[in-house]
DNA sequence: AAATACTCTACTAACCCTATAGGGTAAATC
DNA sequence: GATTTACCCTATAGGGTTAGTAGAGTATTT
């Protein structure tokens, strides 16, 4: 399952990408929009400045702007700021893996080849959609 | 990502599927084999029981066996059974549907179809890979 | 200077996951 | 029919994560 701060971070990037000017927009006016809690936002928000997704302005008028533009934002990049691994297994994954304490020999394995599967689809999936392809 | 729970019962399941005969395989037997806390095993396949996925036998020589062929036992219905909902988000599941609190339009919802798409591309792995193929 | 709005630290309640304990019950074997 | 084997069931506990709250601090613009 999705946590809701990787739902609520979607949610608050897909806001951010239908404003049609570059203008800053606050943590205030995104969490009322998309009716998400303001300090949780505020926490979200934090995170993905702090990877480079989006930049802020302290002040009046200031606020949250996308660093880049929608179409070049990958839902992937997304994906592993807010939720982790897409993987679902840890010997599955390709950014974080780790080996299985039970698992004796990993090629032989049923559940990571089972799992490999799912990985590369949903990767498929989430490397092609952009920003702007959820507007 | 995949609860321990859900790893350890696929993990019997194969176990049980790669038996030639018919014959009923104890807790403790692959317990030992698939290093799988005896404890925690025990409730997994009884869990599995009451889904109709094994069988039991009590008494000297018990143990469980598949109710099925392995063809036959698709691994969505196991991970629906262990694992819950194959969708990321409620409000995108089929089978444990549920409105998002904070969406107003879940049509228009960003996250929505981005996850419908997820679960599509999964469901279809699941749906289609059976426990005979893991062997 | 004052207002605005981001930044950071800390905290809490609730929930789920994993694992364990201990006894109860049914059935097969001797 | 006693014993053993192995399933069946309930309860519980520790740890970790998630979701959300509170409040003070800091930077910037008007």
């Amino acid at each position: 399952m999705l946590s809701r701060k990787t739902k609520y971070g979607i949610k608050a990037l897909t806001y951010l990408a239908r404003q049609e000017n570059q203008a800053p927009t606050s943590i205030a006016t995104i969490a009322e929009s998309e009716k998400i809690p303001h300090k949780f936002l505020e926490a979200i928000l934090l995170e993905l400045r702090k990877n480079s997704i989006l930049g802020s302005r302290k002040g009046k008028g200031g606020g949250y702007h996308l660093m880049q533009l929608p179409e070049k934002i990958r839902m992937s990049t997304i994906h592993r700021i807010l939720e982790g691994p897409i993987a679902m297994l840890p010997c599955v994954s390709l950014n974080f893996y780790e080996k299985c304490d039970d698992c004796v020999d990993e090629d032989a394995c049923s559940v990571n080849k089972l799992m490999i599967q799912v990985r590369d689809n949903t990767l498929a999936i989430l490397e092609n959609q952009t920003l702007k392809d959820l507007i």
